[in-house]
DNA sequence: CGTTACATTTACGTTAACGTAAGCTTTTGT
DNA sequence: ACAAAAGCTTACGTTAACGTAAATGTAACG
C-alpha cells in the first residue's frame, strides 16, 4: 500500500503507450518519474498527468500546449503572475475547446444529412442493381 | 457570370491559404483545378471541397481521412459497392466525431472546475502579497 | 520591348511525435 | 553462475503537411 509507485512496462499497459513515448515525455518534462538506480519509477501524479495528456492529443493540442495546461493542475506555492498567466492560458483553451466542440456539433449534422442522402442513393443503385437480373 | 472560376490568389484570400497549400491538395488529389495554359482555375465544386477539407483539419482529420469523406459528397453514379463501402466509413467517421464531442464535453466541464479553484489560488495569492507590502 | 509581377515546376528543408536499431548495464530465472 | 529478459542511453530514421528557394514561363504595364 505504501507501493504507489509503477515501472515503466506496467505503465504501458495501464496506458497502452509504448517505453518509448513515457521517456519522450519525461525528456519533454511532462511527465518525472524517480529513479530507483537507472530505472524509472511513475508516482500517481504521473499518471493523472498521463492520463490528461492522452486525452489532450485527442483532441488535437500538441504536447507543448498540454504541458502548460498540466501545469494548472500543479500550480501550488507559485508567485502571483505566473500564476494568472497560467489561468490566462486555460482561459483561451476552455474558450476554443468550447467553440472547437459547438463547431463539431454542426459537423455533426451536416454528415448526419449526409448520411440520409446517402442511405437513398443506396436503395436507389440497389433498385437499379436488382432490375438489372 | 459564366464566369465562377478562381485562380489561385483569388482562393488563397478567400480561404486564407498559401498557393503551396492548394498545389498541395491538387497533388493529393483533393482539389481538381480546371488548367487555363498553364494556370489553376478553381471551380465552384473546388471551393465546396477546400471549405470541407478545411474544417475537417480543425477537427484533426489527417488530409487521408478527409479525403475518403469528400467522396461521400461526390457520389454521382457509381457502383452500388463503392457507395456502400463509402458509407460505411461515413458513419464510422460520424461514430467517432459523436465520442469526441462527449469527451470533449466531460473535459470542458473539468477544465472549468479547475478554473475556479485557479481562481481562488489567484485570489489567496494576492491576499499573500498584499501583506507582504 | 523591356521589366516588374505573378504562376508553375522541381526539389530540398522543417517540425512534431515518436519508431527503431545498436550497444551497454542490470535484473531475474534456472 | 550464466543466459535470457528488461531497462537505459544515444542517435539516426520516419511520416504528415506544408515552407522555402531556384529556375523558368507568361502576362501586363509604361
Amino acid at each position: 500500500m505504501a507501493d504507489e509507485m509503477m515501472n515503466i512496462r506496467e505503465m504501458c499497459d495501464a496506458f497502452d503507450v509504448t517505453p518509448r513515448t513515457l521517456r519522450f515525455y519525461e525528456a519533454k518534462e511532462l511527465l518525472f518519474p524517480v529513479r530507483e538506480g537507472q530505472k524509472r519509477l511513475f508516482t500517481k501524479r504521473d499518471r493523472a498527468r498521463l492520463k490528461l495528456i492522452l486525452r489532450g492529443k485527442r483532441f488535437g493540442f500538441s504536447l507543448e500546449e498540454i504541458r502548460q495546461l498540466l501545469d494548472l493542475y500543479d500550480m501550488g506555492d507559485q508567485q502571483h503572475t505566473q500564476l494568472v498567466k497560467t489561468y490566462e492560458v486555460a482561459e483561451d483553451r476552455l474558450a476554443s475547446m468550447i467553440s472547437q466542440r459547438d463547431e463539431l456539433n454542426e459537423a455533426i449534422e451536416e454528415l448526419k444529412e449526409q448520411l440520409e442522402w446517402g442511405a437513398k442513393m443506396i436503395a436507389a443503385s440497389k433498385d437499379k442493381h436488382h432490375a438489372a437480373e
